[in-house]
DNA sequence: CCTTGACCTCAAGTTGACTTGAAGTAGTAC
DNA sequence: GTACTACTTCAAGTCAACTTGAGGTCAAGG
């Protein structure tokens, strides 16, 4: 059993952050010693999960919708799936961003906006309207409109 | 040239949104036709660039520093290499959480966080902590700790 | 000329994800 | 038993990225 200074110190995180990600449901202390929270280990492999889905760019409450507060997945595996579709359009813009600055750091083309390569680069990682549109609205919750 | 409701169309955007880029520099009317605001298309590509970087979880001040409001790239091409690199671990690490995610939803593991398969993919997603500190503090500002 | 509607500005409000501060509590050390 | 310290709660504050609302402007149509 961890007390919260001990997660916080191997999470990389605030104690602060940690009382706020119970609050929310995300994570669960398993015991008080007087008034003092507990956690198990296994709350540090959950706290990397909830980093991973963060960096995703899920939000907190779409993290929660996912895994329930000991870190299982809830049990919609067509959303896990759906998640999983959403991020790997993510991904290739993602991609297609990091050689768009690849390249603009060694392009010598007077504007990119108009190189064509560069351009090419930034239609791929555009090329998604149709996929995203045509499976509904399952996105990661950071593209689309409001 | 297109008036604010054209490009806000075009891009998906509210105009309000469209404002307040310009406001912070990121994107530049080219005129007005009475008060009314006149944007150039490019604008339009400029705006694909900035939702990219909004994808790739860059604030829109870090995407300020990145791309001047005329949608080139600025000078410090270290600056872009380093973006491209804190992209890639960005990338290995959803690259991760999604076939975590597809795994989820097909293992019939009673417990996710003690499934082998499910624990190497998360550790392949969160093995950056040396590469990231070892190229200093050029991340894409949503790791890390305050 | 007058109205309409799409735009404008500027200030204030909202949301998500935390952080901070004040006031209280409880194991441990002396 | 008192002090210390690391925790606790709860309310309020902060920050980014927008959004909303009130009141103003202006080109075009009737």
């Amino acid at each position: 059993m961890l007390d919260i200074s001990e997660v916080a110190q191997r999470a990389g995180l605030p104690a602060s952050t940690l009382r706020y990600y119970e609050e929310k449901g995300l994570i669960m202390s398993t015991g008080r010693r007087g008034i003092k929270r507990l956690f198990a280990p296994v709350v540090l492999d959950q706290l990397a999960l909830i980093a991973l889905g963060r960096a995703a760019g899920f939000s907190l409450d779409e993290i929660g919708a996912m895994f329930d507060a000991r870190g299982e997945p809830q049990i919609d595996r067509q959303t896990l799936v759906d998640r999983a579709d959403s991020l790997d359009v993510t991904i290739r813009r993602l991609s297609a961003m990091r050689d768009g600055l690849r390249h603009a750091a060694k392009c010598q083309a007077p504007s990119h906006l108009e190189c064509p390569q560069f351009r090419r680069l930034m239609t791929v990682a555009l090329a998604r309207k149709k996929g995203e549109k045509a499976r509904g609205s399952a996105g990661a919750g950071r593209f689309g409109k409001p």
